[in-house]
DNA sequence: TAAAAGCATTGCCCTATGGCAATGTTTTAA
DNA sequence: TTAAAACATTGCCATAGGGCAATGCTTTTA
């Protein structure tokens, strides 16, 4: 099992190694170049990715053109389009990666077998949800009601990362700003 | 067991009349007065609530005593605090009843010890995350970038029940515009 | 059932931020 | 290595929506 995931699971279970190995086969490695796309709107998601290195984005675009991300995913962090995951429906999001990247991902079928086999992918299943559920809590009450100058400052606190590794575009798209806005933040900070 | 909270366990998992007895005794009734705090930030919150009637909802006021709701709950819906509930840190956010409200609320440590040792309240709990993650992430997407105007009608079509049930200070609150706008916009449609 | 408190509505003004356009900079790819 | 494409910056203007205040309505409670 690669070390960054055998880490991912021996922080949040109290899986040994015989289990690990059970678990490790079920993951491929795969490889993306920068802006590729992962998983485009309409298609149904068919794995879950660990990042291994690089960096990936969730995404949606409106009928204005206009990008709208929700989540970015760096190296020891999984990323997927769980709403296509559990459903089964067609994602209504896109997923892309930002840097060349590599992963280790798994078919949902598997992942869902040892969700309900292996008390181990139970837990980090269960973990994973709870941790997108508090961020994402705490991104709705943080952004609601914050001006432009707050949500920057906020992203400065949080993720710093997010503001020094990537784009103003796709950033701004975060914030849910205008890059021109972002800009002109930036400049006064 | 209370028909309601039947209901809600054979929908979600394949729990006989065994289990769901087993499970009962966990729940106690409580009842609540219109505007009545449930939990105020800064506690930990110690319990999981299932709403036989009523309503509350689940918000933030910031340090200009501008409130910020992110999710009521009616009928036949958990609610708590899950941040803190899962942590068990003070909890950053208040939880309020907006009508008489009934409940069957469960202690964290009942709670999760069947979380671990029943799988029917195992999968509910999934359940309950699934979906929560589901919703949130939907209306991160929908909200931002979204227009005053946009959002009331996106509330018209996904939830109008909290429209009309609900005083428009809460729904704006909700919404994240202020009362005004909102009354202005109702006024157009 | 009356007084008070709390909400809703609407007019007016003001500010933050969006959108466009012009210019400069960085990245990409041949 | 250079041309093209993509991105960043900044000035200018337009506008959605916030905030306040005045008025009227509804709900609470004594």
């Amino acid at each position: 099992m690669h070390p960054l995931l055998r880490d991912y699971f021996r922080k949040r279970t109290d899986a040994d190694e015989h289990v690990l190995e059970k678990i490790s086969p079920y993951f491929e490695e795969r490889s993306f170049k920068r802006n590729e796309y992962v998983l485009r709107e309409g298609e149904v998601c068919k794995h879950n990715y660990f990042i291994i290195s690089g960096c990936m984005r969730l995404f949606t675009i409106n009928k204005e053109g206009v990008e709208n991300t929700r989540y970015f995913a760096f190296e020891g962090k999984f990323a997927t389009c769980f709403t296509s995951l559990i459903s089964g429906l067609p994602a209504f999001e896109n997923i892309q990666s930002l840097e060349k990247t590599t992963v280790l991902r798994i078919h949902r079928d598997d992942f869902y077998y040892l969700v309900e086999t292996e008390a181990a992918v139970n837990k980090v299943y269960r973990n994973i949800m709870e941790s997108a559920y508090i961020t994402t809590q705490r991104r709705i009450y943080d952004f609601q009601g914050a001006d432009s100058l707050e949500r920057v400052q906020w992203l400065l606190k949080h993720q710093p990362t997010i503001l020094n590794r990537l784009s103003n575009k796709v950033v701004a798209s975060y914030l849910g700003i205008t890059p021109y806005t972002l800009s002109r933040l930036k400049a006064k900070l």
